[in-house]
DNA sequence: ACGATTGCTGCAATCGTGTGCAAATCTAAG
DNA sequence: CTTAGATTTGCACACGATTGCAGCAATCGT
């Protein structure tokens, strides 16, 4: 290896034969340096390779330009789209990412805030948070923004963007009672919280349109909203007497594990029993059959949010909905091949 | 908002009466400050939500407990699995993870290296990095061990993990001479450097066993690794003279999109063509026709990487491949529906 | 009872940067 | 040539933690 010895500001001012006082203003552009000495250092710095320690910096003026993110899971294709997006618009702005994954562990979440507040992140952003706002008090005063994003706490939260979940399920249901399906099963999640409450409110609310209830056989509860939960489903499904034509899941993924189950079991999709899921995951339209779902714009979902962290910020952000308080994003259901009209029998 | 003051060491000692070093080495568990003493001290840190500055202690320290990590797209399914894998690793040695992404752009890598470097991270991982070691100088002494994973320039790197890709074409392409196809084709990358090379060599070793050549016109090169690169593929598969019966993508994306194109324009996989990619991204098992494939262990791989990073930091790893200079991994062909035998005709 | 040892705590310097304020230099006018 | 004013630079402290060293009190040995 070579020489690991780092150039600082001190060994810059040394260099060039000023006070590194002198230098820091001259790197800053600061306007009470002459300019013919400011480029002698600014010249001097890029011959050095000087990169100013980002760790000093941040402890001087308490602003790191970083922001942290937790989500549920980095490798779930749903969120893996949200970060690209955050982390875009976190790079124009110069800002870095924290990412970690709290892997639906309630304790892991609150571990990882700790380590990203020690760390001094500038705006701490939670996705699909577990977190009633009473247990943040555990933190104490928390000296950053904190944005929600998609929380499934039933608390009503300063910063959040939530999605429209409960159209889209009533979406997805109307678009199944056209079809002429009536017996239509709800795929739940036990730890989605609120979205679980809102996507299955949607359900209940189109049956009744109708004048139908969701029968409690039909209404279902998997363990989360990956995919071997969808296996839990087909489980429920295939046990019961009276099968569904059709059946909503809580999300792309749980649809996914449960029409592979299906499948396995000898069940065609859609002519045997119809499978909508939510989110519109980018492989959603590339799945056999391709899923109808619902679609959540996920990259813009994550650029949105890192818009509105560094709104708080006090930096310029394109988009105006940034600085809302409380965002809802629309979607729009994606009517794909996994639904067809009920069996003749 | 409640009082945004953050409690610091200094503000702890004067609470408990003592001096801030005090405080420091009781948090610590030093062992020369009295048992009882440090109790006291811990149980109001507790009751004050104390949190060190972890800014601080890098300063004084020089060690940051933070991974810098640079991979082409988060939203890319490969790199989304192995960023679970890596940052998983992390948590559990107290380690933080910035992820970015270059997105194909050799300057903004080259920004984000400067990024994650003043912040002084202590390692810094390079996933498909299309940098040549020479570039590397414009940092100048790198003070942090840097890892390279799937490097695609083709020096010689100290630390770096590799996949066996010319193994993995070579298992991929006996598998559809033994289905009885000779009229096979290969989908470069443009922008895939060695591992590019080395996926092609492949197909060219296992031709050559039987005393075949890959012909210009079945060599082909699409821009890079992504979904659009499989319809640039199918364009120019389509207005061949003579069709080849089976196609060997870079990797997964490309097989992708260059099924959906095929399919579109009314060909039927594998009756018509046989098509294989390279990765087995989650969803290559439930794409339709299921897509046959090299598998590499992606989580695995992040995972692996990740304990290189630490086992150079001095860390204690379970995994003692962490420690060798250059690590290859090996996969497995998997064999699914979207390869079958030629058509007769 | 007295010096030596041990155990605990505080002082002060340091990491690399930013910044208020004083000091030094320069410019130009009287 | 003197001096006020403008321009440029340096001194010194601060940010929040770690750590070598010195100091002080308590304990021990003889």
């Amino acid at each position: 290896m070579s020489a690991p010895k780092t150039v600082t500001i001190k060994e810059l001012a040394r260099r060039a034969g000023v006070s590194h006082s002198t230098v820091s203003r001259a790197l800053n552009n600061h306007p009470s340096v002459a300019a013919e000495t400011a480029a002698r250092i600014q010249q001097l710095a890029r011959e050095l390779h000087y990169v100013p320690s980002a760790t000093a910096r941040t402890l001087k003026t308490n602003r790191s330009r970083v922001l942290g993110v937790i989500v549920n899971r980095i490798a779930d294709p749903f969120y893996s789209e949200v970060l690209g997006g955050l982390q875009s618009v976190a790079y124009r702005s110069g800002y870095s990412v924290f990412i970690s994954a709290f892997e639906y562990d309630p304790e892991r979440e609150l571990n990882l805030m700790r380590t990203l507040l020690a760390r001094q992140v500038d705006a701490l952003l939670l996705f699909s948070s577990t977190f009633p706002a009473r247990r943040l008090e555990q933190l104490g005063a928390l000296p950053v923004p904190v944005l929600f994003i998609h929380n499934r706490a039933t608390d009503v939260l300063p910063h959040s963007i939530y999605h429209n979940d409960r159209s889209g399920t009533r979406a997805l249901t109307r678009h199944l009672l056209a079809l002429g399906h009536r017996r239509i099963a709800y795929g739940g999640n036990v730890r989605g919280g609120l979205l679980h409450q809102q996507r299955r409110q949607g359900v209940v609310d189109a049956l009744e349109e109708l004048g139908l209830a969701l029968p409690p056989a039909y209404d279902l509860l998997a363990p989360d909203g990956q995919m071997r939960s969808g296996a839990v489903l087909a489980e429920q499904l295939l046990a019961l007497a009276e099968r569904p034509t059709a059946i909503i899941c809580f999300n792309d993924m749980q649809a996914l594990g449960l029409m592979q189950a299906l499948q396995s079991a000898g069940l065609r999709i859609p002519d045997d029993i119809s499978v909508a899921g939510f989110d519109d995951i980018p492989l959603a339209a590339f799945l056999y059959p391709s899923l109808t779902t619902y679609h959540q714009p996920q990259w813009e979902l994550g650029e949105l949010a890192a818009q509105a962290a560094l709104f708080r910020l006090g930096e310029a952000v394109p988009d105006p909905r940034a600085a809302f308080d409380v965002i809802t994003l629309e979607g729009r259901l994606m009517v794909r091949n996994s639904t067809a009209p009920p069996p003749r029998s």
